[in-house]
DNA sequence: TTGCGCTTTTTGTCTGAGTTATGGTTTCGC
DNA sequence: GCGAAACCATAACTCAGACAAAAAGCGCAA
């Protein structure tokens, strides 16, 4: 009966190199967020449920105290393990975010979640622009140069991105900024992945992060603010923001 | 043996009714964010762990696997478990958070979530004033009258100020300013209440709160927006930085 | 009706064993 | 002498099965 058999199918979602507990805790968050177990439902018992995977019980516990640290269910004895509200999910703990974007997000997320870059950055940017130290104007000099020689159609000019906007971000000296931002680049970054797979390159992205970096040099606050908000402006323009508005009673 | 000592000093620690993976991984977690383990340092085993606290090995694993869902630590093979660097922490979670504020929070922490506040709540509030639905409305105005009765001098009144809020922002439409703004509104209460231990009840915030909630009405957002900047400035005013401020290096 | 206590279900905790990943070391080949 | 491949020791990881504790729901009695 122990067939070892890849009853958590290890393979085919997502390769991370996790351990157990690590991936029933990803294919249960993912049934989550993707509304695929719905706020308030209960799961089934340890038993049943470690059963079914062929883990053992201490395996699929470890699984539901992480999601139970990221807001997504509670458990209490007599009760069971059940989906928490929507409004007490962790939406912008880094994991939280890549689940819900390995499946299919809705447009409105992707919408709300450039709106809150859109709030944040532009004034990240300002922030950055008035403390950046040296080290981080040669992070961010870097980076942009890695990113002009790789462009975003590969790994490395895409890691060269996220880079600039860390860099930038751990500039502006507030750490809950950069704790917000984390999770957020690393979620645009799939993005940028799939974007890119859809329709490759449709535009230089290096000017606009170039008006930003030379903002921050002359530590020009407003013209920082400036830039990074049009930078937004442009990377929301060029994603593909899927099926739009056509009465859009999704929920 | 099992003399169920309190080992994890269970009450005079916090007391919330957490299972005892829950109160280890809140003693944990407030040593780390409180420095006392710091970035790089790799904790004793875990034998050796559950053996000092007196519990069981899996209910330190759990322990430590809802750590490591915040971030504040990985544990590899070999090498043990070690405490993540800062920047990897998940500063905006609300356990996190009320870790951090359990301690004595740098100034500077303090100074940054405000500062985070200032960027977001004044722009969410705009949000707000222009998606708000009369439900929203009515929760406010319930909110408001709760917190002018009961005043910020009782726990009833601190939880309608965190109502109105939450309201508030819940207005704004957009789950990850929801998310986000869960736990600083959590850790501003613990704040709150910590202040008004200080000092009690040095102006009454009712008037403030009125005025974002008349342009959230009037569906005023620019108004919104500056009220809710003044909201906050005042709320800042009102908290007590510990020392600083002498030479007036607000950064 | 209402409050108290019992029952039963489900998570929580414990113990102890075997398994696997992995950093460090050693050995082998060149 | 030096680099790569095999080894080894050590930690977390996974498993199994038992017992403990919490708590929702029910029944009983005042």
């Amino acid at each position: 009966m122990n067939k070892k058999s890849g009853a958590l199918s290890d393979e085919k979602s997502g390769n991370k190199a996790l351990r157990l507990h690590g991936a029933i805790a990803r294919n249960l968050g993912r049934r989550i967020v993707s509304g695929r177990y719905r706020p308030g439902q209960v799961l089934e018992g340890e038993i049943e449920s470690s059963e079914q995977l062929n883990v053992s019980r201490s395996a699929y516990r470890e699984a539901v105290r992480i999601l139970a640290a990221k807001g997504l269910v509670t458990s209490r004895p007599r009760v069971g393990t059940r989906v928490s509200p929507r409004h007490e999910w962790r939406l912008l703990d880094p994991d939280v975010l890549a689940w819900i974007f390995d499946g299919e997000p809705e447009p409105e997320i992707l919408q709300s979640l450039f709106e809150l870059r859109t709030l944040i950055e532009p004034e990240a940017a300002a922030l950055a622009a008035k403390r950046r130290t040296q080290g981080h104007l040669d992070g961010m000099r870097a980076a942009l140069d890695a990113m002009r020689e790789h462009t975003l159609a590969v790994e490395a000019g895409r890691v060269a991105d996220q880079t600039f906007h860390a860099e930038l971000l751990s500039a502006s000296g507030n750490p809950f900024i950069v704790s917000l931002t984390n999770g957020v680049t690393a979620a645009v970054h799939a993005l940028t992945e799939f974007k890119q797979r859809a329709r490759p390159l449709r535009r230089d992205p290096v000017p606009d992060h170039e008006r930003v970096y030379e903002a921050v040099v002359t530590k020009d606050a407003e013209g920082a603010r400036t830039a990074m908000r049009e930078l937004i402006r442009l990377a929301l323009l060029d994603t593909p923001i899927r099926r739009r508005s056509a009465k859009g009673k999704k929920r």
